[in-house]
DNA sequence: TGTACATCAGTGAACGCGCGTTCACTGATGTAC
DNA sequence: TGTACATCAGTGAACGCGCGTTCACTGATGTAC
């Protein structure tokens, strides 16, 4: 039966949303599309009226959620400390499908058609530029400061997410959390040189931590 | 027809190493018993005379790839930064099915049954203590060094293969190999703070640089 | 060493199942009068 | 405002397909004599 025109937008708009959490959730191809439409009390007969395949749902899908990330990002609204210690909670391991979806989906991307592939590449790298100019603009290396920044908060949850043992993963979520807090934090080649122990840094980081 | 004893037990470790590389390639669910049998030049009702079922041989994989993994690592023959350039070389992120199976299939494995995860979060437990020997032990924190450490590498290296645009994956490699390289750069809250221009390490980061 | 036979690794047809997608059909919506 | 009808969002049976797994069968292997 035809139901009405706002109804029916109101569907698109579940089924995206419904799709996104799970997706994350079990992966692309753990979630099938009988799956996302009874998610929306639909049967999976009305799915494609509203989208011409599965792929362009998977492509729309990425395209919605890093775009989302990024105007959050942008608009900045609570401070870096905070975003770090929700990034790096115990919630955010266990409730994937509202997370991030660079680290729910990423190992999925890599073996998905192009047209997804490049959907996520190109909005990560804009994301990336977002969070670039999070770090002050004048200094040099700010690019390279917000990608490792990226890179640890990134591993740390999906490490963390494939562990099992509550203790190992707090464990990583605690260092990930103190190398982004604590600036000068020693995690180059100290062992071969001896140079850690003399570090500045490293003193103080280790006062810090007795505290 | 039956083949020699010798022929067959050959024939689980082809089995066991077509299936491992695979799997790093396309992931678990994107390998069928069928494929992995043909890699080997098997029928997959072979695979059962060998496996009782996938899971099973998920599971065995993932022991086997880990725990190689550790022997590597405790035997440390070649030098950390050579193999901090190796990790995060473009060869490893092109290479899936010859490369890291953590990296390969984390994602993967926060899917998957409990016997899988437990195989894997017990080995890569494991590995965490052998890569935590690495640093100089009396040092306090060397344990929460290694985790960042390892965390970056393979942060760096599933974020390097999700994306298509080879500059930005060039990016994220040397962002990530010089964050490794270079003990005290500043990943902190630097931004909020404004340490950072004033920071000794930092400094001396950007003098290296610049050479 | 040669022969007879039980064993069992591998084969390929067959199974039930869930998937993505299609399509004839339904009936409330929305429009033309 | 009320009526008649075309539209089309959603339904559910059906499609072909590939999957994991099973099993009767084959024939070389390996052993007992």
């Amino acid at each position: 039966m035809k139901i009405s025109k706002a109804a029916s937008a109101r569907h698109r708009v579940a089924l995206l949303d419904a799709a996104s959490g799970l997706f994350r959730e079990r992966g692309f191809q753990g979630v099938s599309i009988a799956d996302i439409a009874a998610a929306v009390g639909l049967t999976h007969g009305a799915f494609y009226t509203h989208f011409t395949s599965k792929e362009a749902l998977c492509a729309e899908v990425m395209e919605q959620a890093i775009g989302k990330l990024e105007t959050r990002v942008r608009a900045g609204t609570s401070g870096r400390r905070k975003r770090v210690e929700a990034y790096l909670s115990v919630r955010h391991v266990e409730n994937r499908a509202a997370g991030c979806p660079v680290a729910a989906l990423s190992g999925d991307i890599a073996r998905e058609q192009d047209d997804i592939r490049t959907a996520f590449s190109g909005a990560s790298d804009r994301l990336f530029e977002a969070m670039a100019m999070e770090e002050p603009a004048e200094t040099p290396g700010a690019r390279d400061r917000a990608i490792v920044s990226l890179v640890i908060r990134f591993g740390a949850l999906v490490l963390a997410r494939a562990t099992t043992d509550p203790k190992l993963r707090d464990e990583i979520l605690n260092a990930a959390k103190r190398a982004l807090m604590e600036p000068g934090i020693p995690i180059g080649d100290t062992a071969g040189k001896g140079v850690f122990s003399t570090t500045r840094t490293a003193a103080r980081k280790q006062s810090r931590h007795r505290k």
